[in-house]
DNA sequence: GTGTTAGTTCATAACATAGCGAACTGATTT
DNA sequence: AAATCAGTTCGCTATGTTATGAACTAACAC
């Protein structure tokens, strides 16, 4: 496993963005970048901290994270102690799940704010009212898009295991 | 401006979600909360600062900080020293215009990975080449679907200025 | 020119978090 | 039973962040 530049970089730069969105230590998002590039057989506990350059503490505490949190899965082979990590779902489907929860929570908001206004300042929303109503409009959209895609990529991968 | 217990949880509940996505701190989200649930004229900085009931020093700073990042304005009215802040943009706006920021960086980190992909793990990358498709081709859609939204709404505001 | 209003700036306290090394555990070899 | 392997757990340090009080400033009022 040459550790090229290129993949350092994209480690570097994935990783940032995957700590950030699933609110997870740098090490976490780091970790979780390298299994998005790394061969389907997944790593090793060894050779994760060899890539990363961090503590056998790090490595552990951080693994069982992503583990706990379902973004990892490990499987055995036969007459070997070590573990092999590899991520559990299609980097993709993680990713969209995500945006579902945060749209959930922001059409929650989205209701609030509208029928706090509506309440209290009346002549206000009446003026904006249909603003309210592309919001609503938009993030119903939005959330049938998500929907498709995954169901999309689900079946693609029902597929691509059958053969 | 009486102090509903409504109101007090509603901006703590928006207030939160607005400093992660805006990733400022928890003081600076709850004012840019109030802004949002207050009236036209705008509120002064005293006002503010009875509301979050927080130093004078915490509540400049972090006015500041919104006035910079462009989420406040502040008008002043003759005669009279005070300034009087609201926030720039509708809410709305302002939500979509960061999903808009946060899918740029997302269509770039999917064409790295599928690039990264292609080059090393050819076999791998041609199995799940639609895969990429479906995943350019989502955040294509989702794209044109903000920036439609945007656009519907900055046209009612206008509408909206006018009569 | 003294006081007041409307904030700003700065040093600091309080708190949270990440990653580290060292000691430990539990299973397997030798 | 001693050693080794594959990790886990714990206490600690380093670092970063938030909000604070106290001192300061700039404009206006008297």
């Amino acid at each position: 496993m040459a550790t090229t530049n290129e993949k350092k970089q994209l480690i570097e730069e994935i990783g940032l963005g995957i700590e950030e969105r699933l609110s997870i230590s740098p090490l976490a998002g780091r970790i979780y970048a390298l299994l998005i590039l790394s061969s389907y057989d997944g790593l090793t506990f060894e050779e994760i901290r060899e890539y990363m350059k961090a503590s056998k503490s790090s490595i552990s505490v951080n693994i069982n994270v992503l583990t706990q949190l379902g973004y990892l899965t490990y499987h055995t082979k036969p007459g070997d102690r070590k573990r092999y990590f590899k991520i559990t779902k299609y980097y993709q489907i993680q990713s969209l799940e995500l945006y579902l929860q945060a749209l959930k929570k922001e059409m929650v908001i989205v209701q609030k704010i509208n029928s706090y206004n509506s309440e209290h300042y009346p002549e206000k929303f009446s003026a904006e009212e249909s603003l309210g109503e592309i919001s609503q409009d938009y993030l119903i959209k939005f959330q049938s898009l998500i929907k498709d895609t995954i169901q999309k990529i689900t079946e693609l991968r029902k597929n691509d295991h059958s053969h």
